[in-house]
DNA sequence: TAGATTGTTAATCGATTAACAATC
DNA sequence: TAGATTGTTAATCGATTAACAATC
C-alpha cells in the first residue's frame, strides 16, 4: 500500500478496477489509459497521473497489462491486507450487509453480526452468525476485530458505538443518521442511504433546469 | 435549489443537517459557524462560506436560527422538490432499502421494488409492493419514475439497467459491481457496498502506519 | 521507421483557509 | 460599550489538465 493517494485518486481506482474486471472477463490483455478513461469517464492525463501515484510502471509506448494492473491497485488500495469487521443490529440492512459475499475482494471480512434480540442468536444469513449483543464487546476483543458496522436504529446508535469503542474497535462505519461521539483516533464514516440517494435527485434536478 | 455549489459543499451540507436536527431535539434555538463546525469537524470559515453559499443570510454578529438554517440547506439540497424511485431486485438489499422509512425528508419517494420472481409479486415489505418486473417499464412511464435504483445480481444488472432507460429513468443508482452502459444524458452513481468499506479499512490502515 | 502511448513536468483551475471590516 | 460572530475578499493550497520528451 501506498500513502499519499489524493481523495479523487481513491475514489477514482476502484471505478477502474471494476471496468479492468469487465475487460478481463472478456479476454482483453492489455489497456491503454485513454481505454480506461474513456469507459470510466475520465481524462487520459487523470488516468495516468492516478496509475502513477499508485507506482504502476510501464515502458512508455507499452499499455497496461490487465491482470498486473488489477493487482498494483488492489494492492495500492491495501485490498490485500484483510481487516475483520462485525455488524452491530441484525435488521433488514444488518442482514442485507452480512449476506453480502465479496468482501474478500475488498481487504474485508465481516465475521459476525449481534443483535438485542435474543431469539436471533444462534442463527445464521449467508453463513455468517448472529449472536447476542451482550457477547460483542468481548467478542472484539479476542478475535481483534477492528470495524464495526452499525446498522441499528438511530436512537442506540450511540450506545452501539460506545460498546463497540469499548471492544478495542478503530474504524465505524456508520449507517445511522446520527452523529458518533468517538474519542480521538477512532474514524467514523457516516453512509446515510437516504442522504446518497438524495445526491442523485439533486444532480438530476440540477440537470433538469438545463445545465 | 441553488446551482452551483461545489463537490465539496455538497458533501458537508448533509452533516450540518444533521448535526443541526440533534441540535434541535436537544432544544438549542440557534448555532454558530464555531458550534456547528466542532461538531462535524469542518473549520469555521468552512462552514460560513458553505452557508453563505447556499444562500443563508444572518447579519453579522448574530448567530443562525436553528430551525431556519435547516430549512434554508434542505432547500438548496432541493429537498422540498420530491423524485419518485423504483428498486430493480428484491433480494436482501432490495427489500432493506424499499423498507426504509425517511426518504421523503430527502427529496425522494420510493413507490415499489420489482423482481423476477413471480412469487414475490403482490407481497409488500414497509407498506410498498413488490410487483413483477414485466410491468415495470410501462409502470415507470405511467408515474413519471426518473429514479430507478439497481440491486439485482451483477449478471442481470446491464439488463435491468436496459429497461429502466426504457420506461423513462433518468437517474440510476446502480449497487451491483458492474460498469452501466447508458445513453448519454442518464446519470449514474455507483454504490459499491464492499468498495465503500475497503476505503474504510484503507483509512484504518493508514492510520495504523503512523500518519 | 512511424504511430502509439507512456511518465512527468509546468500551467491552470478550483477549493479551502485566513484575515478583517461590519455590526448585532 | 466590548465581545461575538457574521459575510466576503485575498492568499494559500492542492488537484486536474495540457503538453511533451522518451521509447516501445
Amino acid at each position: 500500500m501506498i500513502a499519499a493517494l489524493s481523495q479523487g485518486t481513491l475514489q477514482r481506482l476502484p471505478q477502474y478496477l471494476i471496468m479492468l474486471k469487465t475487460e478481463q472477463r472478456e479476454g482483453r490483455g492489455s489497456v491503454s489509459a485513454d481505454g480506461i478513461g474513456t469507459v470510466v469517464g475520465v481524462s487520459p492525463s487523470q488516468v495516468r497521473h492516478d496509475l502513477s501515484a499508485c507506482g504502476v510502471n510501464r515502458g512508455p509506448g507499452e499499455s497496461y497489462d490487465v491482470a498486473e494492473l488489477t493487482k498494483s491497485i488492489e494492492h495500492a488500495l491495501g485490498y490485500d491486507d484483510i481487516s475483520n469487521a462485525v455488524i452491530v443490529g441484525a435488521g433488514q440492512l444488518g442482514r442485507a450487509l452480512l449476506s453480502y459475499q465479496n468482501y474478500g475482494d475488498y481487504g474485508v471480512d465481516v465475521v459476525a453480526a449481534f443483535d438485542a434480540d435474543e431469539s436471533m442468536a444462534g442463527t445464521e444469513v449467508g453463513g455468517k452468525p448472529i449472536l447476542s449483543v451482550k457477547r460483542m464487546t468481548s467478542l472484539c476483543r479476542r478475535m481483534k476485530v477492528h470495524i464495526g458496522i452499525i446498522t441499528v436504529p438511530a436512537i442506540h446508535a450511540q450506545e452501539a458505538c460506545d460498546r463497540l469503542v469499548e471492544g478495542g474497535i478503530q474504524a465505524i462505519w456508520n449507517f445511522a443518521p446520527v452523529h458518533l461521539k468517538v474519542p480521538e483516533g477512532v474514524i467514523v464514516k457516516n453512509e446515510i442511504i437516504a442522504v446518497s440517494l438524495g445526491e442523485l435527485s439533486r444532480q438530476l434536478q440540477e440537470k433538469r433546469r438545463g445545465e
